[in-house]
DNA sequence: TATCTTACTGACCGAACGGTCAGTCAGTCG
DNA sequence: CGACTGACTGACCGTTCGGTCAGTAAGATA
């Protein structure tokens, strides 16, 4: 592993756990085990490093190519196959899997900076995809089809967020990883009959 | 207004805008026009600043109570008449209409600092009439009930957190109040549809 | 051999940081 | 009047901040 990624590792540590503002470049060069001023020699300031960590872990993320997949596997086999297959869970399990990407999302919630929008042709795949979905009648019809893809993924995300907060007022009986079968469990199903249409 | 309290109301506006390490003293004294060291004749520290800023705003939110009262009205009425009544917004507009309490959740998510659970009994208050709510078959009764709340509580959280990310993403051609209305309407719909039981 | 490039370091810079402190001033109390 | 208190300030402290820079060592190039 290059000196360089391995400066980047130690970044996204440091960072992921205090944010921008409360990590030093001091405490990254030592996370890295490097001298401080060879942080400059491959990144141009503290902002540009935080970028450079931020897109790597984003891009990682591929959160269009999700949602594209999701949104086409409810397109070939209707609802009662994605609750069948849980292919509703490959977002859910991302961010289990993902920790990282999940604090990273807090900061960027927090400092209210949202890199990377979806390529525009993207987004319009997206939505086309999503009336269609709802002309055929697999999504009711009295709600705005991309609110089906909004509520899914603040759900996701917002478990993962604030999972110990929310263990702290209402589940402190059971572990974590019981915790998790049980929520998108029953998010699954909420979610799945609350966006049912008629067909 | 006393001279401490335009300190606190100044610290808010900075906290909550750059978090905890991105804000400084001095920065906070020239919001509120006073001596740097006067801050510390009020307060012992920058965290205890914080602390006393973030104790004021979430007990001015009243969490419990607020979840209590909406199970009750539940209880009392059962879904239908949430679903006309639109009780089950109240938490949603809360958050609407204190944008500082949202921001505050933001920071503390990244932070990882959850202050103030809610005193034991309320908890178990929570949950009880939940369980009953389930018993009668308000609730459908092959999901723990406490799923519910927290489903309606992330969605809403989520929404205002994320909203500019999510209209980035999905509703550029929405302006704010009809993302709002268009949202709630939505989750609400969703939500209720999909915790419905038998009765 | 001499030259150039790239990786890397330690010493250093000015600015900003959180925090302290002696002291001023206005009001209160005896 | 004098003693005392709490509000308030400006000057100052040591530390840490992000960032710079001259210089070294190693390997490639010629």
């Amino acid at each position: 592993m290059s000196r360089r990624d391995s400066i980047m590792d130690a970044a996204e540590e440091i960072f992921v756990n205090n944010g921008f503002s409360g990590s030093s470049m001091k405490r990254i060069a030592e996370q890295a085990h490097v001298a401080k001023s060879l942080l400059y020699h491959y990144f141009s300031s503290k902002r540009e490093l935080w970028d450079e960590v931020i897109r790597r872990r984003v891009s990682l993320a591929k959160l269009p190519d999700r949602m594209i997949q999701m949104v086409s596997s409810i397109a070939a086999d209707g609802l009662e196959a994605v609750r069948t297959k849980r292919n509703h869970t490959t977002y859910f399990e991302f961010l289990r899997d993902n920790p990282q990407f999940v604090r990273m999302l807090a900061w960027l919630n927090a400092e209210q900076v949202f890199p990377m929008d979806p390529p525009l042709e993207m987004r319009r795949e997206i939505i086309e995809k999503l009336n269609e979905l709802q002309k055929r009648g697999v999504f009711r019809d009295d709600i705005d089809p991309r609110m089906f893809v909004i509520c899914f993924m603040a759900i996701c995300e917002m478990w993962f967020l604030s999972r110990s907060k929310i263990s702290a007022w209402l589940g402190e009986d059971l572990n974590e990883d019981e915790m998790n079968e049980k929520f998108i469990d029953a998010a699954g199903k909420i979610l799945l009959d609350g966006i049912a249409g008629t067909k």
